[in-house]
DNA sequence: CTGAAAGCGCTTACAG
DNA sequence: CTGAAAGCGCTTACAG
C-alpha cells in the first residue's frame, strides 16, 4: 500500500452533496463550474469534496455526459522510424490531458479494416480523432465528415484542404540550417537536395532560399537531387565538387546525405568544417550520434515528438484553424559547422 | 463519406430486442453469450443485430458493467531509446484488443505524482495496469495491491517477487549468439561483457555459458567488463588481443561493444569475420545498420516491441503465473560472422 | 430458458 | 441561484 491509495468503496457525489448540505444537482454544477452557482455554495461543495477525497466515477460521468474521455488514434505504420516518436508524443500528451488513446494501427487506405475501426470508434463515442501518418508525402483520406468530434491529421497530408494538419516545418528547417551557416560566416552556400518530387525536399530548399534571399544571396553551384541515402549523398557531393563551384558551406537535405558528403570530402582532402561547413536535417540519434556518444554532425531537428504533442494538445484547445500547423525545428550544433 | 459510416442516431439494444421479438434482457444475454439462452433465440437476436448493424454503446456498457475497456499504462521514461518500442508495442496490442490506453509518463518513484495518477486510474475504473520501465536494471515499486485488476510489469523489475514480469530474455540472447558462433564452425569463443553489476550483462554471459557447456566448451580468454560503449568495447578487445588467448570468435555484450571491437581489430589487422567472428546484442537500427542501409554486424534482437505486445496481451489471456516471462530473441545475421 | 425491474452514478433541461 | 426528476443505454440479480 506504498502510495496509500485506499481500496474502500469510493465516495459518491451524493455523499458530497449531503455533507455540503445541497442537492445532488447543485453539487454537480458546483464542481463542474459551468452553471450559475453562488460562490459561497460552490466553495462549500468544494470543501466537502476535498474533505471526502471525492473522485467522480469516470464511467458514470461519461455515460451521463456522452463524453468518453477517449481519443481515437489511427496510425499508418506506427512502428516506422519517424512515425513512432510522433505517435508516442501524441499519446503521452493525451495522457497528460487525462485522455485515453484507442489506437488502431494499419493501412489507412484499406477501407475494409478502416471502416471497421471507424465503427468501433463511434461506438466508443470518442471525443476526437487523431490520424497519424508517416510523413508529409503520405496522404490520408479525409475522415473529418465521418465524425462530429474534432479530427486532426498529424504527419500526413489529407484529401480535404479544410482539414487541420500538423506537420514538421520543413521550410523553417531549411531556413534555420542556412541561417546558421550564414551566421557562422559562410556566404557561398550550396545544396545537396532530396528527391525531386518530395514535398519535404522542396520545402527544405525553399527555406534555404528564404534565408539566402534575405541576405541578398543565392545558392551556389548546381542543386543536386538524390534519394535520401548516404550513397547518393556521396555522389551528389562529388558532382558538386566536380562542377567547379566555389562554396564554403553545404546545406544537405538530410543527415544521410550529409554523411555521404563527408565521406566524399574526406576522400577529396576537403576538411570539415575548415574548408566546408555541413548541416543536415533529422538529428536522428542513430544517424548523427557516433557510437561512442559523440555528435558528428550539425543537424536540424524537426521535433517529431513535439509535433505529435502539439497535434494532440490542439484537441483540447479551441484551435480549429484549418490548414497546416507546425512544430518548430531546432538546431543541434556539431563539429561539421563552425561556431 | 468515403467509408460509408452513417451519421444517423445509432440503433439501441431495445431496437434489436423489438425486431427479434424478445425482451431487452434476453437480447443482452444473447449477444453477450454468457448466460443460458436457447440457440434459436440467440440466433434470432444475432440476425436482428446484424440486420440493424447494432453496435452497443460502449459508454452505457461500461457504466453498467463496471468495465471501462481502458488499461492504465505507467511508463517510466517512454521517450528513452529502448523504452519507446516496448511502450509502443504494448499500446498497439491494446488497440488490437479494443482497449484504450491511458498513459501516464513520469518517474514511477515520485510518489506524489504517482499517487495522483493512481487515483485517476481508479476513478477511471481501469481494467488493468501496465507498468513499463526502461530495462531490467530498473525496479518499479509494486502497485499490484493497489488494484483489484491485473497488473503487469514490463521491461522492469518490481519490488514484489509475486508480480508478473515481462522481460527481454537476455540469457537466451547470449545462448543464441553463442550457438550461432558454434554452428558456423567456431570453437574458441571469447566474451566482451557489459558492466559487472548489470543483470542484463550477467544473463547474457550466463546464456553464453549455457551454449558452451552444452558443447563441452568453455569461454576463451579473460571475460572483460566495460560500460556498454564503443570506446570501452575497443579497449576490451585490445585487452583480449593482448592476453594472448587464441580465439576465433567473440560474443560481445552489445552492439556498441562489438563496433568498438571491430575498430580495434581493423587497427590490428585482424580480419572480420575471417580471423574473428563477432556477434552483438540489440540490433538497433541506428547502431547496426550503416547509413547506406547495409547491415554491418550480426546481432541478437531482443524483440522489444514484441515484449510490450506480450505483456499487453497477457491481460486478456488468463495467464497469471507470477515471475518472469520473456519475449524470444531473434538472430539477425550480418557480415561480422560466417554463414 | 425468458422477462420485468432495478440500478450503475452521474448530468442536464426544466421548473421554481 | 437551487432542486426534483428524468434520463443516458446498457447489465444483472431475481423471479417465474
Amino acid at each position: 500500500m506504498l502510495f496509500g491509495v485506499p481500496r474502500e468503496k469510493s465516495v459518491r457525489l451524493s455523499d458530497v452533496a449531503a455533507v455540503a448540505g445541497v442537492s445532488l444537482a447543485t453539487a454537480s454544477k458546483a464542481l463542474n463550474g459551468n452553471t450559475r452557482i453562488s460562490e459561497a455554495t460552490r466553495e462549500r461543495v468544494r470543501v466537502a469534496a476535498e474533505r471526502l477525497d471525492f473522485r467522480p466515477d469516470a464511467l458514470a460521468r461519461s455515460f451521463a455526459s456522452g463524453r468518453s474521455g477517449t481519443i481515437g488514434v489511427l496510425t499508418h505504420r506506427a512502428k516506422n522510424t519517424f512515425a513512432q516518436p510522433v505517435a508516442m508524443g501524441a499519446i503521452l500528451q493525451l495522457g497528460a490531458q487525462n485522455q485515453a488513446a484507442l489506437v488502431y494501427d494499419g493501412d489507412v487506405k484499406e477501407s475494409k479494416a478502416m471502416s471497421d475501426s471507424l465503427r468501433e470508434l463511434r461506438a466508443r463515442r470518442i471525443d476526437g480523432l487523431l490520424v497519424i501518418g508517416d510523413g508529409h508525402e503520405h496522404t490520408s483520406p479525409s475522415l473529418t465528415h465521418n465524425f462530429d468530434v474534432p479530427v486532426r491529421y498529424i504527419f500526413t497530408a489529407s484529401s480535404d484542404p479544410n482539414d487541420v494538419l500538423y506537420l514538421p516545418d520543413n521550410r523553417e528547417a531549411g531556413r534555420l540550417a542556412t541561417q546558421h551557416l550564414l551566421d557562422t560566416g559562410n556566404t557561398r552556400i550550396a545544396h545537396l537536395g532530396g528527391p525531386q518530387n518530395s514535398i519535404a525536399a522542396e520545402r527544405r530548399l525553399a527555406g534555404m532560399t528564404d534565408a539566402l534571399t534575405a541576405a541578398g544571396l543565392e545558392p551556389v553551384g548546381p542543386i543536386t537531387r538524390s534519394d535520401w541515402t548516404r550513397v547518393c549523398g556521396a555522389a551528389s557531393m562529388a558532382e558538386l565538387l566536380q562542377s567547379g563551384a566555389m562554396f564554403d558551406a553545404v546545406f544537405c537535405g538530410n543527415d544521410h546525405i550529409a554523411l555521404g558528403a563527408m565521406e566524399t570530402c574526406a576522400a577529396a582532402g576537403v576538411r570539415i568544417p575548415d574548408d566546408v561547413a555541413l548541416v543536415g536535417v533529422d538529428n536522428w540519434e542513430g544517424t548523427v550520434v557516433d557510437q561512442d556518444g559523440s555528435r558528428q554532425l550539425t543537424s536540424v531537428d524537426l521535433e517529431l515528438m513535439e509535433l505529435g504533442r502539439l497535434g494532440a494538445a490542439s484537441m483540447a484547445a479551441a484551435d480549429h484553424a484549418p490548414g497546416e500547423h507546425f512544430s518548430t525545428p531546432t538546431l543541434a550544433i556539431g563539429p561539421s559547422s563552425r561556431v
